[in-house]
Formats: structure tokens, sequence, C-alpha cells
DNA sequence: TTCATTGGTATACTCCGTGATACTGGTTAC
DNA sequence: GTAACCAGTATCACGGAGTATACCAATGAA
């Protein structure tokens, strides 16, 4: 049998389709902190010193800047009430909530992983 | 009813715990290149150029980094055949399996991001 | 003979994601 | 009065992830 054909036959799914479409997420979720914020902020955080209280390491610069671009594409929203003092509140939307079986696939392999470790090491 | 209690009773999972799963989840395969190397060995490249062609993007500088990486990693194995001229395949582990569910979401992502971009602008 | 392929390494460079630190203006608590 | 909390912004600086390009020795094909 031809190698070309051999190769077709023995990827039945497209894998150039595959491959591009785990680079547009990795992409768009790409980094340190995306992630997590997501996941702080569907677990129920709301307020900025919150979610950053809840993700061990994050900076103040780092969380106000993710947070600024998730509000652009449309991950979050971010409601300000006039009250005094102002109080700001985030809160995942629908397109967020996209990303769910990702986040509990990953935290489900690092359990797991960090179980691994402790174990056998 | 007190904020402290009130938190502590909305978040009925660690949420420490779930975050540090995450950031070490992150931390294991971070970066542009490590899950689509695994996912384009898993579906059955062997070889470098193999797996260099199959990545869109990548230099051989990048595959070669993280090939050794993974490799020391125990995430591939790397197997030279002592032919002529030399002949090295490169495999996935088992401990490079449980990526599966992870890589299979991000697709998902990916394919479902696509289309609605297609679809709806 | 010349070109392409294989499995990489070497060198140089760039950029930007991330970190550290400090600061602001308003408010409430001690 | 001073200390702490809120929601951030401003500056500076670094390192390493990633890019670009060239090169190697051996082999096989045209």
């Amino acid at each position: 049998m031809k190698e070309e054909v051999k190769e077709i036959l023995s990827h039945p799914r497209s894998q150039t389709e595959e491959v591009q479409a785990l680079q547009d997420t990795i992409y768009v979720i790409g980094g340190k902190w995306k992630l997590p914020i997501i996941n702080s902020i569907c677990n129920g955080n709301k307020r900025f010193r919150e979610i950053e209280r809840s993700i061990p390491g994050i900076t103040t610069r780092m969380l106000s800047r993710e947070l600024k671009d998730m509000e652009m594409n449309g991950l979050i929203k971010r409601t300000v009430y006039d009250s005094s003092p102002v109080l700001v509140e985030y809160e995942s939307t629908e397109y967020c909530h996209s990303f769910g079986d990702i986040i509990l696939q990953m935290i489900k392999w690092g359990k797991a992983h960090r179980k691994k470790i402790k174990a056998g090491k």
C-alpha cells in the first residue's frame, strides 16, 4: 500500500482540524491565570479582593489585566454599583460556562497527579 | 449570618484544593506546544518530521526542546533503531494518556468556538 | 550530480507575560 | 489619628518562551 494512502487511513478523524481546534483553545485560555480566574468566579466569588484572595500567587496587576481582557471578550460581566463606597461585582457569562468541562478535567488531573506524587513518589 | 460563615457555606467543595489542582495542571501542560505534541503522538505520529508537519507553526527547535523535556518527565518514550540511516520513534506512555480527557474537551471547545465564529460572527 | 529527506543542534534575537513594589482616594473601624 | 479595607493604576524590570535562520552528516531518489 502506498505510504500516502496508509497515512490517510490511519487517521480517520481529521487530524488537521483537531490540532487547529486545540491551538485555538490554547490561544483563548492560555497563560497562567485565565482558567483559575474563571473557576473562581464560577465558584461564586464576585468581588475583586475576594477573587484575588482565592487565587494563590496572583497579583492585583495581573488580576486587573486579565479581568479587563476577559470582559472585553465576553467571558465575564462587570457591574459597578453606585453605592458609597463603590461596589464592583464580577459575574460569569454563559459563554464562560463553556469552559466548565475543561476546567473540571484539569482539576481532576491535578488532584490525581498530586495524589500520585504523594503516594508512590 | 456572619460573612465568614456565609462564605464557607457557599463553597462546599474545597475551593483552595481545586485552584491548586488547576494550577498544577496548568504548570505541567502549560505553554503553546505540549498538548498539540501529545495529541499528535497519541494520534499515531511517531517520527520527528511527521510530528513536526502535523503541528502548524512549530519549529524544529521547539519540538526538539519539548520532546526532550517530555521524555525526561515520562510523558513519552523515545526509541532509536540502529538501522541505517538511524530511525527514531516517539511513543506516548500510559501517563501521557491521562491527558486524554483534557485534550478531548479542548478540541471540542475549539471546534464549537470556530463554528460559533463562522455562524453568528 | 544535485536535490530532498531525516533527526536534529547552534546561534542570535525579540517580545511580552509576569513579578515586585508602591501609590491613590474614599470609607469604615478602633 | 491611624490603621485597614476596597478597587484598582503606575512604573520598572526580568527571564524565558518562542522565532528565525542556518547548518550538520548520512541516505536515497531523479
